[in-house]
DNA sequence: CAAGGAGTTTAGAATTATTCTAAACACTGC
DNA sequence: GCAGTGTTTAGAATAATTCTAAACTCCTTG
């Protein structure tokens, strides 16, 4: 029986943080299914649909400090569009330009070659490619 | 004697765009030495301080237009964080997080192989890599 | 080289995404 | 249970950007 609060409270303990009510409404919600992209208000619009709504600063303020432990990452892909990703595997993206959406892909079929090294006195954090594609 | 006015006059113009002193002045600053990456806000100070002070709200419609033209593309590195960019060629860009300085690198000497066919119903747009360092 | 109309600029208001504030609230360890 | 610290919340604030509509200017036409 995956899915039980009991889970979503140890996976967020964890990571370090109190397992509140909200928090664990918005980790059930994130991580119960499969990998998901979704934004602030998004999800904030799930969850006020469920039987314990969460105010939009605590649904933000959650994002932030579960990308911040870990259990997500996010992804920009244009100007006020944030999506948080709860896959934090390697991995790229699709970004289908006039709705918006944003698919996976692997990163381990794909080869990068050639890129220069970082410029001095830095040190590779991380690769984003966006493959933007439109209908 | 590169950058006088007609030269952007007869750029402007040449984009389907009526060479207006505002737009003039704009296209002087970004197009007359190399290649820059600028925020509307940082161009928008940058022609504060000429002789020919032009709006906010002009700096961003110059700078969108510009964009659809295909004078420049924008590049989104972070939320609420958007370069244009005057490099049109294809390039990426190395992303200095603390600072938020964005680097060209030329594409020519970088493969990206393996990369999945677009989903169905799409058309490949372009191709963004962002490679993010830090201090 | 006049109009005159379409396109452009502007100040300021509006919108959107996000963060801050500070008071009420709730986990947790004792 | 209680205290204490961390969390939540409504609402205000901030930041980036767009909208509005009135004033202005480029450019074509006569
Ligand atoms: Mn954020
Ligand atoms: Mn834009
Ligand atoms: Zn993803
Ligand atoms: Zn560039």
């Amino acid at each position: 029986m995956p899915g039980t609060s009991l889970d979503f409270s140890a996976r967020l303990r964890a990571a370090g943080l109190r397992p509140t009510r909200q928090r664990v409404a918005l980790a059930r919600l994130l991580f119960a299914g499969g990998h998901r992209h979704v934004t602030a208000e998004a999800l904030h619009a799930e969850v006020k649909a469920s039987r314990m709504p969460v105010s939009l600063a605590t649904v933000y303020n959650s994002l932030n400090q579960f990308r911040d432990a870990g259990l997500l990452c996010e992804v920009v892909v244009a100007p006020g569009r944030s999506y948080f990703d709860t896959n934090i595997g390697h991995h790229h993206h699709f970004f289908i330009e006039p709705d918006g959406e944003l698919h996976d892909f692997p990163s381990d079929k794909v080869t990068i070659a050639g890129l220069p090294a970082p410029p001095k006195g830095t040190r590779l954090a991380r690769v984003d490619v966006i493959v933007r594609v439109r209908r």
